[in-house]
RNA sequence: GGAGGGGUGGGUGAGUGGUUAAUACCACCAGACUGUAAAUCUGGCGCCCGGAAGGGCUACGUAGGUUCGAAUCCUACCCCCUCCA
């Protein structure tokens, strides 16, 4: 391997490797690597901020190394103490089964399924005794998880602590044993739990784990990291369109870190993106599209790019109608007759109560053939052909 | 076990008997502007009925109660935090 290919592999996309120089030399002895990661079954949706991580396995796994997928089947049932984390309710097998089967069919749309071995924390947590609980708990002091900046925060702002939240990063750190981990992968804020990991190996003579931390990407807010409880995500899984849309959303600001993290733009030219970024001189919806169709092409495919791109140009830049948009059927007769404007939206699903319906109405919101209607007029006015819009990018075609 | 403080809309957080569907800020939605965005400005932001005017219902941890009227008072319960043990 070049220099220049090593170091797009421990440097892009990566926040921290700890310790970077031991991992190159262990990288250097051309031995297949045990990379670990792991999930918890709870919120299966896999969103652009996740594929960072995902991305980096990837490219190890094209050179010959071997994923441990862990579903945390058991950390599930505590939550990993994100500051608001209540405790969850417990999943039932089944639950848990179906969400790692959501889970894991968007993983390996960008990991390689091939090369990557499944285990189930139950496989060892299962035929755990009390006397192994206690043997772990042991190993560890109060002090050296409230150096956690998530517990020694929310200890100074008296929030709750639950026990079994300190017992997260213990049953994370015990998989480390169970697959006997050479690297475990992480966003930065998994840097103490994959850190106990590292020590807890050393402690019962395994060789400790290198740890592969990736910088958080920030959500479409460009604010907060990415997260689907913030609703600022892209899913993997989302419509072409959607994923498009979303991108051209980003605040400027975010858009060279997602080219640098989440695609495979090369790496001089990125320089030169952020050059011309820098000096003022590039065209940032340019580039902003560029990233979009990126993204589209990734999760989807350059085609499904090109069409959301078009797609968005329309409606968006042009406030054009689509030119295939959902068709929604009126009913006829005496129901239509009883009808206004606001119900169709809401049946149409373009809006989600009558009340909002309404109010974008009173707000110019909504146009019939791109002509704004500003009264919740009788439904029988409406005839079928007619695009019915609320808002920028909510169409339906009467029939 | 004892003493004290607290639970309000997606979030933070006002509000101590009526003009409170509930101040403010954030988030969110829509409109204007625009290069997509950001910023800015304007409006909105529980649900239902009604073309509208307006009306009704539900909501301030849970369940009861007092009152013409309760987020606000009382009782019980649940939960959280602090200090003492």
């Amino acid at each position: 391997m070049d220099e220049k290919d090593r170091n797009r592999l421990i440097k892009r996309g990566v926040a921290e490797i700890i310790v970077e120089s031991e991992f190159v030399e262990l990288l250097d002895t051309g031995k297949p690597l045990r990379l670990k990661i792991g999930f918890d079954p709870s919120a299966p949706d896999i969103h652009v901020g996740h594929a960072v991580p995902l991305r980096k396995l990837r490219q190890l796994q094209d050179l010959g190394h071997k994923v441990v997928l862990i579903v945390g089947d058991w950390t599930a049932q505590i939550g990993d103490p994100s500051g608001k984390s209540q405790t969850r309710p417990m999943l039932t097998q089944a639950e848990v089964m179906a969400n790692a089967e959501t889970y894991m069919a968007q993983f390996f749309k960008i990991v390689d399924r091939e090369k990557t071995e499944t285990r189930f924390q139950s496989d060892w947590f299962g035929p755990f005794t009390l006397a192994d609980v206690i043997k772990l708990t042991s190993r560890f002091t109060v002090a050296q998880f409230l150096a956690r900046e998530d517990f020694s925060k929310r200890y100074k702002a008296n929030q709750p602590i639950a026990i079994t939240e300190l017992l997260y990063p213990l049953l994370q750190a015990y998989d480390s044993i169970a697959v006997k981990s050479d690297v475990e992968f992480g966003g930065t804020d998994q840097k103490f739990n994959i850190l106990v990991g590292r020590d807890l190996q050393g402690m019962m003579g395994h060789r400790p784990q290198h740890c592969f931390l990736m910088p958080l990407l920030p959500g479409t807010d460009g604010v907060q990291k990415m997260s689907k409880s913030l609703n600022n995500y892209i899913g993997i899984t989302e419509p072409a369109n959607d994923i498009y849309g979303k991108t051209m959303a980003l605040p400027d600001s975010m858009v060279l870190a997602y080219l640098e993290n989440v695609t495979d733009v090369p790496d001089d030219e990125l320089d030169e993106m952020k050059r011309a970024t820098e000096s003022q001189t590039g065209d940032p919806m340019e580039l902003k599209k560029r990233l979009a169709r990126e993204l589209v092409t990734q999760f989807h495919d350059a085609d499904a790019a090109k069409t959301a791109e078009q797609h968005f140009e329309r409606t968006v830049q042009r406030r054009e109608t689509p030119e295939d948009i959902p068709a929604f059927e009126l009913s006829t007769g005496a129901e239509l007759n009883s009808k206004r404007l606001s119900d169709i939206l809401v049946n149409a699903g373009l809006a989600s109560s009558s009340a909002e319906a309404k109010r974008l109405i009173d707000q110019g919101a909504v146009r019939v053939n791109d002509e704004p209607v500003n009264a919740n007029v009788a439904a029988s006015t409406l005839e079928s052909g007619a695009v019915l819009r609320a808002g920028r990018r909510r169409f339906v075609r009467l029939v």
